[in-house]
DNA sequence: TTGTAAGCGTTATCAA
DNA sequence: TTGATAACGCTTACAA
């Protein structure tokens, strides 16, 4: 189903190419020229082409160049279901920087919400309107039979993995950084962990979940000493979990969480429960959002290089872009570094605690 | 300066209108019809002509759609230089329900960084590839002599009123709220308040602190007791506040603060510093960002209708891309509602107070 | 170095 | 109800 078009109320007209030509008094062809390929174009006849351009206020019209030239210089960057603003803010920065350098715009498109927004993202890239894209989820929604990744043109995942082969990624090691997390704790003398999941399935949670597990069973920690809470990157998950742990005896000491957000909810809901952290319960996050350093107490996290992030999955993008032929395809590893802040601390003694409710 | 486009790699080509109807055995007015004015059509031969385009898998050509009808689809919204993500996101995420479910695709693009993104915006907007723009900040640059206002197309202020006559605006009552912050303090029973500003010349700034005056003023309260600290809406500028305050001596014991980033990095640097909330000093933030539920104390705020202030907006806009002609400029105001939590409490009994460091 | 002219893939007008 | 055809505004062979 498509909608009609609906023509905009028109003002005065816009320059078109044959006023400037008409107005310099040289052909379209040059005045084109003089846009694209300025050192082909004698000297005072660009000067003179340039002047028209300005008098007018002429501005190419972008839909016949792209129809022309076959060519929209439009990246599309797909967001998650459940994605954190502070978290990808950083992220799209990057992107934009470099992308914007290179004349290129760059669109939003998410994957929240009812099934109709995926399927417009996925008309817009087959109606040719995008260039290039960008996947900051491991999976891509197949509508009518065909998802964005069908379109053949450059696309790269960032963050994530995208779950089909023949994809460049950005990643950092989630799985390393998700050991880093569970060692610190181990280093602590934590030996009762609990890990706050991300979304089941996706990539991030898969990793890092599975760095988690490598961890304990490292430590020689039984499985049962590791209890695995669902979670969906939010703060209410968070809070959920936290109920959770407040009704166990005894409780966990040591918390690994998939995402800061929900490390920050459970956080704030054990200790207005009267837990005290790190006394009675460690904690670490994951993503190293700006919040971490304003909660109570700070958060200990894993700080991943988001703007870097950015930036990488921006110039592996350009490369297929601007290549004439596909580049190979390759995986770049950013790494996550531990921050140390104020949530994580010895383990408490070895006492039974049910200072409950 | 314009980029040479770069002709994407074709691999299969692509299906057209023609390719469709030729296996409809159609002419291509008619699967354009079919697709665009499905009752202007047999039943029957719609029915082949959409079997047709489901099996080669065609969708219009977006570009060439676009420019012969002389419409795109497209809405640009553009950000404020410093934008809180954790604030617009909801705002966003209700500009992009509405118009994508009225076959609208949005665009992003802030106006931070250098001047040449704000020049790729304009650009995009003289190029006629957008349609209608809403834009989140009070003031929109000019380049090269001409703003993305002069383009002609619908455009409508959200959050913030566009410094130029001539623009629905889709606001809240930033005054009015304003002055609940200050007059919540002084029921409390402050009487020595700061303000904690917002960037320069911002029309959120100017409003909510015209509030602030307005409301001490009203108290009776001297010019004096209510000194005003610059910011930018970030957690730094309320670090930087809070460092501010702890010299002073003896201390303001109400902040009014225009944002709850800035409130928050406040709270945390003078509570770290051994001044307790809300019994040293109480603070009231300004947007309502869910992370001020995890804070300690968990801040009193103005809780702002996000999503709602983006649905208005895009409604707003709507009307200027639907009708024939231009709607009557109107200004629709919303309003923020005081939130009162953990981080405001009586004013402290009038002893002097440097408990310093 | 410059100009001519043929598309790019649609949609809308007009005629059948 | 359908079809032929002329735009939409630009870029780019190819010719001059």
């Amino acid at each position: 189903m498509t909608v009609p078009l609906i023509a905009s109320r028109q003002n005065r007209r816009a320059a078109r190419i044959s006023d400037v030509a008409a107005a310099a008094g040289v052909s379209t062809a040059t005045v084109s020229r003089s846009l694209t390929f300025p050192d082909r174009v004698r000297h005072d006849t660009r000067e003179r082409v340039m002047e028209a351009i300005s008098r007018l206020g002429y501005t190419p019209n972008e839909a016949a160049r792209v129809l022309r030239a076959g060519a929209s210089r439009m990246v599309l960057v797909v967001m998650p279901q459940r994605y954190s603003p502070p978290f990808f803010a950083d992220v799209l920065d990057g992107f934009d920087a470099s992308l914007s350098a290179h004349g290129y715009t760059m669109i939003l498109g998410s994957l929240d919400g009812a099934e109709n927004k995926a399927r417009r993202l996925t008309e817009l890239v087959f109606a040719r309107q995008i260039d290039g894209v960008i996947i900051l989820t491991g999976h891509v929604p197949t509508i009518d039979g065909r998802s964005i990744l069908d379109a053949g043109i450059p696309s790269v995942g960032v963050c994530a993995e995208i779950d089909r082969a023949g994809f460049s990624a950005v990643v950092i090691d989630d799985e390393d950084c998700a050991i880093a997390q569970t060692r610190h704790l181990f280093d602590l003398g934590h030996s009762q962990l609990m890990y706050l999941a991300g979304p089941e399935n996706y990539y991030n949670e898969v990793h890092r979940y599975r760095g988690f597990v490598k961890a304990t069973q490292n430590a020689g920690l039984d499985e049962k000493m590791a209890l695995r809470l669902p979670g969906d990157y939010s703060f209410a998950s968070g809070v959920a979990a936290a109920q959770y742990f407040l009704g166990q005896s005894p409780r966990p000491t040591g918390i690994v969480s998939a995402c800061d957000e929900s490390a920050i909810g459970f956080l704030k809901t054990v200790t207005q429960a009267g837990v005290r952290c790190p006394e009675d319960v460690s904690i670490v996050g994951f993503d190293g959002i700006e919040f971490g350093e304003f909660c109570t107490p700070t958060l200990t996290t894993i700080r991943q290089p988001r703007r870097e992030l950015g930036a990488a999955g921006a110039r592996v993008l350009l490369e297929g872009l601007q290549g004439k032929s596909a580049p190979p395809v390759r995986r770049t590893l950013l790494h996550g570094e531990l921050l140390v802040r104020g949530s994580t601390g010895p383990a408490p003694k070895p006492r039974s605690r049910h200072l409950q409710d």
